[in-house]
DNA sequence: AGTATGCAAATAAGG
DNA sequence: ACCTTATTTGCATAC
């Protein structure tokens, strides 16, 4: 076992909580219509898509051909091991130094961490390592799925609550400064490259007017910022934030409205929209789910701020592990950036973006920022990854049996040397792409329309490339 | 060296 | 306990 997990590459996680009986139901479970239909998992990314209209320009990308899969590079992460040994790894200092500065730290830190989050530098269970998890299938015992292994316990709780409150306390005040740099930044417009091109218009479209209506150029963008952006906290999301203690594990109190039962917002909120801003006034912003002007300035000025401040979005994604205990990968943050998740999604992150953001601009060495890279806890598993040839033996089998029973997947996994969670999981992705590409009644093209319980219909997914 | 993106793992929620 | 559908999130890699 220690050997080598042959096809996999799990990366470890020390301990990610995993509720997995969290099932809670909520009430209904929302589609988010346009947000990306269902059958594609994948692909809708256009930048904001909710945002209402939109001509998908963004069309022209993709269709390169990556696939040439590489044989065999299947997984970089492999590696990941050493890595935490790092000594020096040890939280930055933060303690003053100008936020570049501390920018800089913060990224040391990162990369130490780079392909595994979890990895601790302080006390670094030495173990702690891969395996927890991954062995931890074997397992079975207290009928979680994954055990909270000893150290999961320990820290999964984020903590923060405190200093939450701190920070709350201190941003605002902050919130004057940031406001006074955001005017400085109106001035010079620095090269905030991208900015513009990501079809963030997508949505935006009627937008414009958003913006100042005047301008609209490059960088001039309208900082408008409505206070709503940032200054949403207060009152709403993590302003009240009901802090239980730690006991519900999971949840970190943050942003729970919004994002759990968020049901609601999402449906209507596309039609929001149109409103002011520079108003004055959006209450909103604060209590509800805010508006997609709101999101869509809120998300600009993010990217400005962070670029201003010296971090990189890695930077940001491993930042909010430590405030949060939920570390979100550089993916996420520039696709909150680009506009590209869905409504529902950003609405879950901005408040936690929000809030970094604060905190890295009061940086001055409080350690309320930093400071909690202790608390991580990794509240996703992380991603396996499947070799190739691994792949291709659950595709083979997949053929034959599209869907497995226990038993099968026991066997199969077992062969494989993968979690039987993870085979259960692939059969489950498989079928469900297998039912993406067939377009409802027929067979395509190179599909097999293999089990015979295919769908009703489904409304007819486009495959979409 | 940071950012963008395709494909797909992992999760959430209702059976 | 496991399925399906919908959605979130990230590895791996291209840019």
């Amino acid at each position: 076992m220690s050997g080598v997990l042959s096809g996999v590459t799990t990366s470890v996680n020390r301990s990610w909580p995993i509720k997995s009986e969290a099932r809670r139901t909520t009430g209904a479970r929302l589609c988010v219509p346009l947000a990306q239909r269902p059958g594609d998992a994948g692909e809708r990314r256009l930048a904001a898509p909710w945002r209402k209209s939109v001509t998908v320009k963004g069309g022209l990308l993709l269709t390169t051909v990556i696939t040439l899969a590489p044989i065999v590079m299947a997984t970089a992460a492999s590696n990941h091991y050493s890595v935490l040994t790092t000594p020096s790894s040890a939280p930055p200092p933060h303690s003053e130094s100008g936020s570049m500065q501390q920018a800089a730290a913060y990224r040391d830190a990162h990369t130490l961490l780079q392909n595994d989050y979890s990895t601790l530098p302080g006390g670094g269970h030495p173990l702690s390592h891969a395996h927890q998890w991954i062995t931890a299938l074997s397992h079975g015992d207290a009928g979680a799925p994954w055990p909270s292994s000893p150290l999961g316990e320990q820290d999964v709780k984020p903590v923060l609550h405190d200093s939450d409150r701190e920070e709350l306390q201190n941003s605002s005040s902050l919130q004057q400064q940031q406001q006074q740099q955001q005017q400085q930044q109106q001035r010079h417009p620095h090269p905030a490259h991208q900015q513009a091109h990501h079809d963030a218009r997508a949505w935006r479209t009627s937008t414009a007017s958003t913006h100042i209506p005047g301008m609209t150029t490059s960088e001039g963008q309208s900082l408008v910022y409505s206070q709503s952006g940032f200054g949403l906290m207060p009152g709403g999301e993590q302003g009240g934030m009901h802090h239980h203690p730690l006991r519900d594990e999971d949840h970190h109190s943050h942003s729970p409205h919004l994002s759990e039962h968020g049901g609601g917002p999402v449906a209507h909120q596309q039609s929001l929209s149109h409103h002011h801003q520079h108003g004055g006034h959006h209450d909103q912003s604060d209590e509800d789910t805010p508006t997609s002007d709101e999101l869509e300035q809120f998300a600009k000025q993010f990217k400005q701020r962070r670029i201003k401040l010296g971090f990189t979005q890695a930077d940001v994604g491993l930042a909010l592990g430590t405030l949060y205990g939920n570390v979100f990968s550089q993916t996420t943050i520039c696709r909150f950036e680009a506009l590209q998740l869905s409504f529902k999604n950003m609405c879950k992150l901005k408040p936690l973006l929000n809030k970094w953001l604060e905190e890295a601009d009061s940086t001055s060495g409080s350690p309320t920022s930093l400071d909690k890279i202790a608390a991580q806890g990794r509240k996703r598993k992380k991603r396996t990854s499947i070799e190739v040839g691994v792949k291709g033996a659950l595709e083979s089998h997949f053929l034959k049996c599209p869907k497995p029973g226990a038993a099968e997947i026991n066997s199969l996994a077992d062969s494989l040397q993968l979690e039987k969670e993870v085979v259960r999981v692939w059969f489950c992705n498989r079928r469900q792409k297998e039912k993406r590409m067939t377009p409802v009644g027929g067979q395509i093209p190179g599909g097999e329309d293999m089990y015979g319980d295919t769908p009703p219909h489904h409304g007819g997914q486009t495959p979409v490339q």
